[in-house]
DNA sequence: TACCTTACCGCAAACGTTTGAAATGTTAAT
DNA sequence: ATTAACATTTCAAACGTTTGCGGTAAGGTA
């Protein structure tokens, strides 16, 4: 092997015949005789010869790649969706090419362009939280690229979107925390610009509202960090009225506020129960295990991408769609049981 | 904006000039005049012209872009090797291809050919635990595509190397157990084909040998995962002979260990001492947060493409060379204060 | 006038592949 | 013998870009 990759040149220079007979034989074409094809395909497979995806894409005008941005790779639902999106898109006979936001707008903008540049057929985008101004992504639109988002979901532009029922398993963990008892429940909230942060609130006070429990500004705090919880949830035990509860926006979160409670000398799940929402690893490396909302992120990432090459290959032009995944609530240790 | 794209033969045809003088304006080639490299870029920036990828690819033999091959991305410590692979490949103008085995032998190879037959210019990889024939990374190396290996190395194999300093990492461990006290430490390990395995389990020997403390085989148990604990650690305690401490080859089991010692009774870090390796989120999720050897992830993934880029454009053929990243304990609640 | 510079630009080939059209060769029907 | 019909193969253009070389015009020199 003294060359780099075999060409359809080579298998053509070999046979003595042209690189469009060796294309077309390859190609099962009806204009080629079955000797020459059975010739070619025999040469073909001693030589291993591969197709040259690069001539081919400048040739159809598609990479067959697929992009992807997350905010972090590190969080475990992010990586869930991430095997979902790369095991579907790799059985598609799609390429995927990721970026991380990290959080920060200036690289989500960074991202686009650097996807864009590399002419991916398609983007998959989940929000990063401090993103306010999406014409980064009108651009992916402009540009007729298919764009479709991710849980963290823009509905500033008419796009594909896959969520998962964030209103309904926050609702599903909420009430699980009144049944079981709880009646002075704290929501650990996420920044409201993000829909996801929102419809869990949303979920929590309709919960509370349909128990009759008066739902109270203050019982509602911004908190989607363990930095943040270590700053913030001390302070919630210090007052008169108790909590007896806490629904987290995420489990990161949740175990770290548990942490916390149990610090303060309280028994969890008895006097303090919490909830929190994704239902990874970490729910159950908790002291006790975490009863959680989970998210089934691998869904959402299959889900996503189908959507994307649906429309990649759209022959019509469909309306955009919604895709809502259900959640499911996982009822560990953190939580009394319900008799 | 009909078209897809904007091409330098659309600025050609629009300043009434040849597609090759729009080039040469473009890359500062002296034999333009100033005034149509003006204008050319003047256009180019009106019309958001960017060079396609595909046909620079083509042309240039190059798909700047390298693959990646890990086990699984949900790992703390593999997504923290993929935002430094992310970051320096980004910055240097190489764009990044997944791909996870998932543990599995058949996925890993499947990964490779996914990879060559996408033409990336260089491949990283670390290896799935069950890879005993590395047939499918001889291949690589066959068709001339610089291979880096990085903390599940093959040492099978003549490649460049990026490896954590696990021996002086477990020993550094280890040392700091037994100088808290501990006298009968446990080593749960992983599968020692693995050289990670093998160098974190001399590691412990050592640190046991050099404080004349006896090594017992009974001591060390294969037990690398959070299930697998929940199966061998219970046991552990059954003996006369009580341990004091544990070295978990990775958090998850150290983590998964310490809730079972616990609920067996013991106090962590007063009866028993736990000291887990990667020190990762987990390592403050548990109760007491987790002492555990700092794997520096990140850096192990930038110097991972740092050599690997070397190798791409390296002009020189170098001998192969292996870096070894340091290692750091620290230390948290789960071990005793010494002195 | 004849020749040479200089400055600028376009042509064409190349990368590997596909594909409709054209060319070649063969056979059979007129 | 001419031609139609067919089978098989090759040609050439195309995708978007780069680049060595050739070309042209303007001006300068002898």
């Amino acid at each position: 092997m003294h060359k780099a990759q075999v060409t359809i040149k080579d298998i053509a220079r070999e046979l003595g015949i042209s690189p469009s007979t060796v294309s077309k034989a390859l190609k099962g074409h009806p204009d080629i005789s079955s000797a020459t094809k059975k010739a070619v395909k025999e040469l073909v497979a001693k030589w291993n010869y591969k197709p040259d995806p690069i001539a081919l894409s400048l040739k159809g005008g598609q990479s067959k790649t697929i992009g992807v941005i997350v905010p972090e790779i590190v969080h475990y639902f992010f990586s869930t969706v991430i095997s979902g999106i790369e095991d579907l898109a790799y059985d598609s006979g799609y390429h995927v090419m990721f970026c991380q936001s990290n959080e920060s707008y200036e690289r989500e903008v960074k991202a686009v362009e650097t996807l864009l540049s590399s002419r991916v057929d398609g983007i998959l985008v989940s929000l990063c939280k401090v993103t306010r101004n999406f014409d980064h992504f009108r651009n992916i639109t402009e540009n007729r690229i298919p764009l479709v988002f991710f849980d963290r979901i823009c509905d500033e532009i008419e796009t594909d979107r896959v969520i998962v029922d964030d209103e309904a398993g926050a609702f599903e963990g909420v009430s699980h925390l009144i049944k079981s008892g709880c009646r002075e429940i704290i929501h650990l909230s996420g920044p409201l610009n993000l829909l996801i942060a929102k419809n869990r609130m949303d979920g929590y006070v309709r919960a509370l509202k349909e128990n009759n429990i008066p739902v109270r500004e203050e019982n509602i705090v911004k908190c989607d960090t363990a930095e943040e919880a270590r700053s913030v949830v001390p302070g919630l035990f210090d007052k008169t009225r108790k909590p007896d509860g806490i629904f987290a926006v995420n489990d990161l979160t949740a175990a770290e506020a548990m942490k916390i409670v149990k610090h303060k000398g309280y028994k969890v799940p008895d006097n303090v129960s919490i909830v929190g929402f994704t239902s990874g690893m970490i729910s159950d490396l908790t002291d006790p295990s975490l009863t959680s909302v989970e998210q089934h992120g691998y869904i959402v990432g299959k889900e996503a991408v189908r959507l994307l090459i649906n429309r990649i290959e759209g022959k019509e032009d469909l309306p955009c769609q919604t895709t809502i995944i259900k959640t499911e609530l996982v009822v560990k240790g953190s939580t009394r049981k319900i008799g």
